[in-house]
RNA sequence: GGUGAGAUACUCAAGUGGCCAACGAGGGCAGACUGUAAAUCUGCUGGCUUUCGCCUUCGGAGGUUCGAAUCCUCCUCUCACCA
């Protein structure tokens, strides 16, 4: 494989990087000796569930592992405790040193998914910034300035809007900018959102004079199922990697035709000739778009399980959906004889409240054994049957 | 610390004594159409073993009233300006 296309690799999809030469002759001197340098990356240890958005840095980690990258994970054990300020409007509650430690495991787990393993190392921070010490922590402090600190974005928003900022997340980046420093990291990895802090470690290196300052890759926020906020666990909006492969195909699948593409870019491992390819037959009209869909959701599914599984994901997907058959792993309940529809319902979970129930069968959303329900006092009698709620919920039962 | 404004459902937001389970928008759910896409149209969006009924809900606790989201008192929290 050739330079220019480890570089190509490198450089796509890619938001911003900051002093490319230096990442050029990282690979080459790579390509030349085989040495290698190292690639730093932090993990969040807030939020332990890994989902596609957070992939998409990860997949890049995984790609410089190709060319003689070596991943320092950072598990931000000590940055933690003071909390990221990076696209928050308010302080950050801080956690516990059980919780962090749990969340990393559970971090790693999944991270190595995607990341090999043999070229990744796990670093806690506090291994150093504990030794930094009140002394230490002085001097970081004195390398920068509150006017600068000010003119981040985030910071200025809260300031002027008068929401409160604790001292302490003024440290935060000049904390994960000293990883840099102890580390000494050729490359940092990132989402945009972490350009300040990125940024910071380039300044802190050379500030501490360790002698190189490293690159920075920036990749885009990967929008979330509504293809209008950023994939996140709190709006809902996520595909988690651990999650059923049924489950990731389906959502993939349920996508905007416009968000696929960025999925494409942002997530598949075509090449980018080869997504253009798609879209411009699905442009002029010889490539369905539900097709290309379906491929996208397969490769993806694919890689956080295995190819039997994605397989059977899309089966069952077609089987449901397609020829709307009842789907096979469905819960099974036993009820009471004569226990009303509503009631039922609730019972299996596939409805929230009877009132809610109520208004479904109004609606013609409830099924009984495929058949529409249209007496909303129906009360069942013994035998077995498949209760369904719109498309996708359903119940076996058991009455009697 | 002082002064002023505010707190209504998932979110924003209307409502200033009864017509209020509470306008409207967004979101969500469901139906039609589809490719479980988008767009569009329609309905629903507190709970209840029964729905032209009953119960609970407008920051919290009391009070006035036949009747309170709405008026009064106290409390809690948020924001703005001043210090």
């Amino acid at each position: 494989m050739s330079l220019e296309v480890a570089l190509n690799e490198i450089k796509r999809a890619t938001a911003e990087i900051i002093d490319f030469e230096a990442i050029e002759k990282l690979v080459k001197r790579y390509y030349e000796n085989g040495e290698e340098y190292f690639v730093k990356f932090g993990m969040d240890p807030t939020s332990p569930d890994i989902h596609l958005g957070h992939t998409v840095v990860l997949q890049k980690l995984a790609t410089f592992q190709k060319y003689g990258g070596h991943i320092q994970l950072i598990v931000g054990d000590f940055t933690a405790r003071v909390g990221d300020p990076s696209g928050r409007s308010v302080t950050r509650k801080m956690l516990s040193i059980d919780e962090i430690l749990e969340n990393a495991k559970s971090y790693t787990d999944q991270a190595f998914k995607v990341l090999d393993e043999s070229k990744t190392t796990i670093y806690f921070n506090s291994q150093w910034l504990d030794k930094l010490g009140a002394n230490g922590l002085i001097e970081l402090a004195t390398q920068y300035n509150v006017a600068r600190m000010l003119e981040r974005d985030d910071f200025e928003k809260r300031y002027k809007s008068g929401t409160s900022i604790a001292v302490s997340e003024f440290l935060y980046p000049l904390l994960q900018g000293y990883d840099s420093v102890a580390l000494k990291t050729d490359i940092e990895l990132g989402g945009t959102d972490q350009k300040f802090n990125l940024h910071m470690g380039r300044h802190l290196q050379r500030a501490y004079g360790v002698g190189k300052e490293q690159a920075i890759l920036m990749m885009p926020i990967l929008e979330g199922l509504d293809g209008v906020n950023k994939m996140s666990k709190s709006l809902g909006n996520y595909i988690g990697i651990s999650e059923e492969p049924k489950d990731i195909y389906a959502k993939l699948l349920s996508i905007s035709d416009e968000l696929m593409w960025r999925y494409y870019e942002l997530l598949s491992s075509k090449s980018l000739e080869d997504i253009e390819a798609l879209k411009s037959g699905v442009a002029d009209g010889t490539l369905h778009p539900k097709k290309v869909k379906e491929e996208l959701a397969l490769e993806i599914t694919e890689r956080f399980s295995s190819k039997e599984d994605a397989q059977n994901a899309k089966e069952a997907f077609d089987k449901q959906f397609k020829k709307k058959e009842i789907p096979d792993d469905i819960p099974e309940f036993e009820l009471e004889e004569g226990i009303w529809i509503c009631k039922a319902l609730v019972e299996c979970g596939i409805e929230p409240s009877t009132s809610q129930g109520r208004r479904d069968i109004k609606q013609g959303a409830v099924k009984i054994d495929q058949q529409k329900v249209v007496d909303e006092q129906l009360k069942l009698d013994s035998g077995e049957y498949i209760l369904q709620v719109g498309k996708r919920k359903f119940a076996k039962v058991k009455v009697g």
